[in-house]
DNA sequence: TAGATATGATACAAATATGTTTCATAAGTG
DNA sequence: CACTTATGAAACATATTTGTATCATATCTA
């Protein structure tokens, strides 16, 4: 069961799903051309690894969605409480701050496919859980709905990337910021 | 001086401002014409009002910053201070949901036209401005930088506009949740 | 090394979006 | 009401993008 597939295919499909990831964070309406520039692959190279555009994107997707999983598996064994796992969530996934971008805008995006859309619901659904656990825990403010904190998270990393444009800031150093700020807001205490 | 336009072009131009806006916040490959066939709008007309596409998307942005303008001027005079001058704000500005989404996506994408990108950083200046003021006024923590509380309020709309996707809420309700975690955070304290 | 296979370049077809022009008709204006 | 002007429909040109097919060449595998 080694890697059935060829080193060539490999090694194309790495280049267009970071190309891709890359272009279409910045720009939803590039080119399947400009993304294969990018990639330096031939374009006929991507049609015949990706039939369609939808496919790409769900390809891009997929795998920014494992780089998440991956990130943030250790987050269970590793937190002390419900608040912690949220801190150390900022900082396992700031640094996939290109990941980020391009689920932020396809999910808006693509809300026909509906595999796409199971990954993101499941993915919002361990959100939600980490919510309703520190909220059980008692850490969480009782009049603060946990639809509102779900979204707040979503904000922070929205909040962390747009930051990342004006003040170049270590990614160790916003998440950290970004845990205060859920935690105690911005005001002088 | 009186209004120098034709009622057919200011009804026009209405329609189309309001179409546009609509549709390219939800999507922004949306085409001129599907722009004109939800205005109701030949597309002739539209192309006759608005030389290009551009032109149009900036006639929007424009029309959205007024928006805001008109809907924060009172602030000045009403604020007690400067954390309430965020308060307002929110209740001020969430209502405009749509035009909210609109400049959001128009902001990352039009990077090029000076004009527009002037308007965005007057707009962005003015939010730091009352960021340093609250600091001066002792209201904001002291080791959290002003570009972070500046990103913070955008990130606060964009928590907001999501929310609204998931729990229907009266706008006023989401502000006051906004300017809570905005000061103390969603912590229990 | 020999055979299999992925690749890039090129040409091609079809669809779609942008932008222009024309003209009869409808609507505002004075 | 008479006149001016904006409108919508249609035809048209152009550019871009998507997607397919072919073929000589380069690269991997066994």
């Amino acid at each position: 069961m080694a890697d059935q597939l060829d080193a060539r295919i490999q090694k194309s499909q790495a280049a267009l799903l970071r190309a891709g990831m890359y272009l279409l964070s910045r720009n939803q309406e590039a080119s399947l051309s400009d993304i294969a520039r990018e990639a330096a692959v031939g374009r006929s190279t991507l049609y015949r690894l990706y039939d369609t555009k939808e496919e790409l994107v769900k390809a891009i997707a997929i795998h920014c969605l494992q780089a998440f999983d991956e990130a943030t598996s250790h987050i269970e064994d590793e937190a002390e409480s419900g608040l912690h796992a949220f801190h150390l969530m900022f900082k396992a996934l700031f640094p996939l701050s290109v990941e980020m971008e391009f689920l932020m805008k396809v999910s808006e995006l693509d809300e026909e496919d509906p595999e796409l859309l199971a990954i993101f619901q499941q993915q919002a659904n361990e959100i939600r859980k980490l919510v309703e656990y520190a909220r059980a825990e008692g850490s969480l403010s009782h009049d603060i709905p946990v639809d509102w904190v779900v979204c707040l998270v979503d904000g922070l990393f929205y909040t962390s990337w747009i930051s990342r444009r004006e003040m170049p800031m270590d990614h160790d150093a916003l998440a950290d910021l970004a845990f205060q700020t859920f935690c105690h807001g911005v005001t002088h205490r």
